[in-house]
DNA sequence: CGCCGAACGTTATATTATAACATTGCGCTT
DNA sequence: AAGCGCAATGTTATAATATAACGTTCGGCG
């Protein structure tokens, strides 16, 4: 849920990035859109990658640092980009809620602290223990809802 | 979001389910976990069927009927079940809200009506709108979390 | 130097899902 | 009854996603 504990200590306990987990993240960040691991592969041929297992075990490792998030109705992989609330200071921003556009692809990681609150309420009066939560919306993001309206043709 | 908008409509529009259909929806309704779609097909080979294609084509009626929900985090299905919060009469009960054990597999299928508006409110925030929402909370069921206190070895 | 462990490279295979097309069965029209 | 249409089905093949298994490279370090 928190990323980084601490937001302003100076040193840097992250141990840096190999070139492998370097080049995903690179690849991820530069995306419009949410990638399969294969699409990734492909993007990073001319960099010697050549197998799926290099691609999933940087997107693991970096999935553990918290730099990239798995969108599962995708099965395809961002770059975490937390989008916070304007009116929030250094409240826990809440589990990331993906908001995917069914359209174009584009997504955003939104946070929202009631959310994250509402469902842990919820797990906890089942005795639920909760540890990870995924929260994926789908529908048309604003410019896809206007072109629909207007064009209901393109794919 | 609502199944069926009216609930005390006499008349049954529903087609009935085809044969296929009721065989993968009973084989999840018998389960204790959510079923991958081949381990639906394993469970139906005595009564016919062989082909992944079978079982794909009944889950996906079954989906559209609203009676079986996929779970993404795990690329299986249930059978749709919703848990009412006991405080509720006829209001929305919002989004399907999944809890899965990481330990037994065991999955609850709650809903909650705040969260549902609060994601609402969070994607119209920006100019999206909602299709569906999927919500999947991973962590230990109260008899897992339990057991795994004392007895941290057993998988 | 020689060892160790982490990251890497490589090959093979497992798991999940869909494409494509022929066949069946049943209601409806003629 | 014969013929048609259409949905469900059966069947085969293949795509897309993910992991297993094993050997190699490369530093740090005793
Ligand atoms: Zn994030
Ligand atoms: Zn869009
Ligand atoms: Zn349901
Ligand atoms: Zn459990």
């Amino acid at each position: 849920m928190t990323r980084d504990a601490a937001p302003h200590l100076p040193d840097r306990p992250e141990p840096a990035l190999t070139r492998n987990q370097a080049l995903v993240l690179a690849t991820l960040e530069a995306a419009a859109t949410p990638l399969g691991a294969y699409a990734v592969l492909d993007r990073l041929r001319d960099d010697g990658l050549k197998a799926p297992a290099q691609i999933y075990r940087a997107l693991s490792a970096l999935q553990d640092k918290g730099l990239v998030h798995r969108l599962e109705c995708l099965n395809a992989f961002v770059a975490c980009r937390h989008v916070h609330d304007p009116a929030e200071d250094g409240a826990p921003p809440g589990p990331a809620v993906f908001v995917i556009c069914d359209h174009c692809s584009a997504t955003r990681e939104l946070t929202d602290p009631v959310i994250g609150g509402q469902i842990e309420r919820l797990a906890r009066n089942q005795g639920f223990g909760l540890h990870t939560s995924s929260i994926e919306v789908r529908g048309l993001c604003a410019a896809c809802s206007r072109a629909t309206q207007n064009d209901p043709g393109t794919t």
